[in-house]
DNA sequence: ATATTTAATGGAAACGGTTCCATTTGACAA
DNA sequence: TTGTCAAATGGAACCGTTTCCATTAAATAT
């Protein structure tokens, strides 16, 4: 257990390798913070007497005195959804890059969940927050501004213009859709959606749903849209009672992709070939869109760098490299694969 | 900005509330450790006096004197893997319930990150770590041990009996497919694996495959075992690879249940009906392989749990409910789908 | 009324670093 | 030799809690 002999080497500190190596713990900490302003001899000692007795620097009495952890607490509704996880990694990874930790958060689309986590969050110290598909809670952005803690959001633009966001424009997305579908000749067109209460994107999906079919003209059919979670197995069901409706749409919107999944199998199990019988679009592209049989339609969302960016804007703000709200809205893509039929005669 | 009109609300400290409710800083500390040795009428006055101001606990100067930060370090490949960004979700949960929080790092199978994750957590004083998927690194199990951090590993087992972990059998899952397939007909069985360089995993579930040949004295055919990464793509071209050959085998056992999405479709790609024409099994049974068309034929672990476990006996070691090593061996079940033909005449 | 417990509170030393402000040392110029 | 300056180091206060050990106040027993 006690490889070198000493007590364990977490107890070993600055002081410790000071007076054993003579020096004052002041020039200690000075070897860990800026070690050019020691004399390389000296230095050479300490870092000696610190491998000898693998000292392991403390943290967070460090971050006490400087006021600051290097970490950054990551708020997002769930980690289960993939095109979280790559946002997620776009986070991770930038902030790995400039020397932050992560501090994760899941609120399961929860609004007092979300509150809990930024209180969390900011007694843990850490230095800035990124909210992911965010705020549910009216109090959560009040609350880190009054407290002064730098955050950007994500995944939602905020009507405030004193916060910065990076994030994309999910009505026009939607309507992009819309847009597609009628070009290929659809009329009849369906939503199966996420639900309004838990997050504003599906509602924004939906408006733009809804403003694409006014665009075209075309009457809003209520019992064409449908909420439901955002899962498989949801989607299944709700396409399964969509596809039992007298009349059915020739298209469907999907609130995202794997709403979509469970919709196509839905189809299946009704007999219907997706991307003949009914056309079928998502949201979101995930890794496993294109390799779905077919492969799926949908709108290419750029989360890995939407992550990336709200790291280094976040960063940036925290270090003083910027003191201005960045506000991005991002381009998204509509990717046509083979889930939608086109209904002209050729 | 200063919404109560006096200074940041994040500077305000114990002492001064104890200053302005005219108490010591010890009775202050005491309502919010253990409210109940303070008397109600001092404890009210308190509490009105930090709401007043909005004080926000510091819980890095606790953690300093405590001796705890109450999180816990998660260390996974990647979180882009829905396999375990389900399983960090049972961790995140469970954690939560007990009042932990969570710090995120990935590996990306590289051994030096893992390495270095670990030296982070600790400088960062982190009351538990578990280890996902792991350790790459010899050195990683010997370092956390040393320095007498409370660790479990998951998703792997290791020789060493000094530590816990839960884990399910990926030899014995592996085998299992193989006896499957073999009672369906099929004896001409190929491969597509994760790379036994990244994980261990890949390899043990290649050893599952090739013992459960053996048993069924099947020659083992190298043709027909191929390594890639572990994405849809990699499986997507590696199965174009495989279907390119004179001969191909009548099943395919994929490393994991996104491979199989890849190569599922590299099948298609080359007009092979998947369930009829060649069979195809994944590993992990992720949310979306019920709605494959077919759907797949996989091996379900039980990643939730699995978390939810190394977290609670984690939890545990850290507070002392339980001494001993704890070692978990999970079950896991073959999810009978439709991606397998039967070859008996029937 | 006094002694004995118990409940409530206060004082002050940790916890393990950082950093401001000296002080010492040596090099170099005058 | 002395003065000046820069480089290297040390002393000690500070970061915001917790907690041990007293001390005081209140309650109960004798």
């Amino acid at each position: 257990m006690f490889k070198d002999g000493n007590r364990c080497s977490m107890k070993i500190t600055i002081v410790e390798i000071a007076r054993m190596a003579g020096v004052s713990q002041a020039t200690v900490s000075r070897v860990l913070n800026n070690p050019e302003q020691v004399k390389d001899s000296t230095r050479d000692r300490i870092l000696r007497v610190m491998k000898e007795h693998n000292y392991v620097y403390n943290a967070v009495a460090g971050g006490l005195s400087k006021k600051q952890t290097r970490t950054l607490g990551l708020i997002i509704p769930t980690i289960t959804n993939p095109i979280f996880a790559v946002s997620t990694k776009g986070i991770q990874t930038a902030a790995a890059v400039r020397g932050y930790s992560i501090l994760l958060g899941s609120t399961e689309y929860s609004s007092e969940l979300e509150f809990n986590l930024i209180r969390l969050f900011l007694e843990k110290r850490v230095d800035g927050i990124i909210l992911t598909g965010s705020p549910l809670n009216i109090g959560s952005i009040d609350y880190m501004q009054e407290r002064h803690t730098p955050f950007v959001v994500t995944w939602e633009m905020i009507q405030n213009d004193t916060a910065s966001f990076v994030t994309f424009d999910n009505v026009k997305s939607g309507r992009q859709i819309i847009d597609y579908l009628v070009s290929m000749g659809h009329r009849s067109i369906g939503m199966i959606s996420g639900r309004f209460s838990d997050t504003g994107r599906a509602r924004r999906r939906w408006q733009g749903y809804k403003e694409g079919l006014e665009q075209w003209d075309i009457p809003y059919d209520k019992r064409f849209v449908i909420q439901t979670d955002y899962t498989v197995e949801a989607g299944r069901e709700a396409g399964t009672r969509m596809f039992q409706q007298p009349t059915l749409p020739t298209a469907i919107f999907c609130g995202n992709d794997i709403l979509a999944y469970g919709v196509m199998a839905a189809a299946r199990d009704r007999g219907l070939q997706v991307g003949r019988d009914i056309s079928i679009v998502g949201f979101d592209d995930l890794e496993m869109s294109a390799a779905m049989d077919p492969p799926l339609t949908t709108i290419r969302i750029p989360g890995h760098k939407m992550g990336k960016m709200a790291a280094d804007i976040l960063i940036d703000t925290i270090e003083g490299k910027n003191k201005e709200v960045i506000q991005y809205v991002l381009e998204t893509d509509l990717i046509v694969r083979n889930s939608v039929s086109s209904l002209h005669r050729n």
